[in-house]
RNA sequence: GGAGAGAUGGCUGAGCGGUCGAAAGCACAUCCUUGCUAAGGAUGCGUACCUUCGGGUACCUAGGGUUCGAAUCCCUAUCUCUCCGCCA
């Protein structure tokens, strides 16, 4: 959520850049609307004023000489305008809390202005997409031939976008969470182990709701599976104050749930895009003056992952028409799939400035001020995906998987996946 | 699931229809006294919004209601605790 304060101050500037994500922006209404509602605010509280000063003199009246129906006449008078008033207050907050609710956030200015994900801008490459001698295969057949995922008895089960892992597989799905875990821990993040289902109000507090409504799951009693752990640990201190002299870093495994509304036909084969997948997530809470610089650093947290894996990527800043709504800035990593014969998302690391911060109500103190902290999240990393690109990129010419050196020790010592037998 | 009890400021805890944004204690901040590692005293100490910058308004879990007036009475929801049952 945007500061109104801010909008009343600087409306061009933010309109200008609010204007760079090619949304439809008219903010001008909006102060118009503010304006409107200001007025009403002083008037209905004037009203209150007089009622509570009258009701003191009834009182008073009441005890002298036990009559006070003078009085209280007028402040039935009184009532029943502030009444109307309050009705069109009521009215102008909830268009205006709508409106809030539903515009994205400011862009920062050194985002490079764009339409679509052709003009994001790759900022660095690491590793050397591998030159097989054979022809490379993608990670659904070969983990189809080595019977360690399962498609057609998940979809029998579950529906579309669902797999079963099995043996190594689901084996190697979880020494990813484990190395990923720990390698976060040893750059300074706290494990955490979050609930899966929120509330409305967590959903909104992190920018889910209202507007993106349809890309979750809601249970029968009205909570949301979360999409991803970003939505619990971004909102671990909602409506509190709290310490960033140094910034709080936090990290968890979760699986993540998403109806992938809107995605029909897109990456309907393998388990690329799922309604259920696992993620280790990070997230940081910090001072605003440091929110760029930790967002280099937990860009490099990610990326570190990949580097131990010795998995080819590369890096991009994503342009104004690219960012998702929360976001002033958005890195993303994308790992080289020699299956698909190119780069593919893997993590999403961005920076929320206050945007987040002001919907959850997270603040500190700082000179007597309360200011709101700054949130950032990242994808360290999406763990079917990263078994994904294991299996494309360490596969043999036999079909056979190599294992990671690093995740050997995670794999109980066990170097090569075979074909299983079920 | 059954039966009770409760929810007040950073914490503990009073208040049970007007003088309550809320006693008291603890914690915290500044200052004073003293002098020595502790004590005494003074003052201050919630959040948010509006403002003609004097002030004003809202908030005692949340949402409704009664009343001229509600932290206080009534209803509903949520959460917490205790006992019983059940259960991973």
């Amino acid at each position: 959520m945007l500061d109104i304060k801010q909008i009343r101050s600087e409306v061009l500037k933010i309109e200008e850049l609010l204007k760079r994500r090619n949304k439809e922006i008219n903010l001008q209404s909006l102060i118009n609307l503010d304006q409107d509602c200001r007025k009403l605010i002083t008037e209905s509280e004037s009203l209150q004023s007089e009622v509570k000063a009258k009701s003191k003199e009834i009182g008073l009246a009441m005890k002298e000489n036990g009559n006070a129906d003078a009085i209280k006449s007028q402040v039935s008078d009184l009532k029943i305008k502030k009444e109307s008033v309050d009705l069109k207050l009521k009215d102008l907050e909830e268009k205006i809390k709508n409106i809030l609710l539903t515009t994205p956030n400011i862009p920062h200015e050194s985002v490079p202005i764009g339409t679509n994900e052709d003009d994001n801008i790759e900022v660095r490459t690491w590793g050397k997409p591998n030159d097989y001698e054979f022809e490379a295969l993608n990670h659904d057949d070969l983990g189809v031939s080595l019977g360690i995922l399962d498609f057609e008895r998940a979809a029998k089960i579950s529906g579309a976008r669902f797999t079963f892992l099995s043996g190594a597989g689901a084996q190697l799905e979880r020494a990813l969470i484990n190395f990923m875990l720990d390698e976060h821990r040893e750059r300074g993040y706290i494990e955490y182990c979050p609930p899966l289902l929120v509330l409305p109000e967590t959903m909104l507090a992190t920018g889910q709701l209202p507007k993106f409504e349809e890309d979750l799951y809601k249970t029968n009693v009205g909570s949301y599976l979360i999409p991803t752990a970003e939505v619990p640990l971004t909102s671990l201190y909602k409506d509190e104050f709290i310490n960033v002299n140094s910034t709080k870093k936090l990290t968890a495994y979760t699986p993540c749930f998403r109806s992938e509304a809107g995605s029909a036909g897109k990456d309907v084969k393998g388990m690329i895009r799922q309604h259920q997948f696992d993620k280790v997530e990070l997230v940081k809470i910090c001072h605003p003056d440091n929110s760029y610089d930790e967002l280099e650093s937990m860009t490099d947290d990610a990326e570190n992952i990949l580097r131990k894996l010795n998995l080819p990527y590369r890096t991009v800043v994503l342009c104004t028409g690219d960012m998702g709504f929360n976001a002033a800035k958005t890195y993303d990593i994308e790992v080289w799939l020699p299956g698909q014969n190119k780069y593919r998302e893997i993590s999403s690391c961005s920076n929320c400035t206050d945007f987040q911060a002001r919907r959850a109500n997270i603040k500190f103190k700082e000179d007597k001020k309360n200011l709101h902290v700054h949130t950032l999240n990242g994808s360290g990393l999406a763990v079917g995906r990263t078994l994904v690109a294991v299996l494309e990129n360490y596969q043999q010419k036999d079909g056979s998987i190599q294992i990671p050196d690093v995740l050997v020790p995670y794999m109980n010592g066990k170097k090569i996946i075979n074909k299983e037998g079920k």
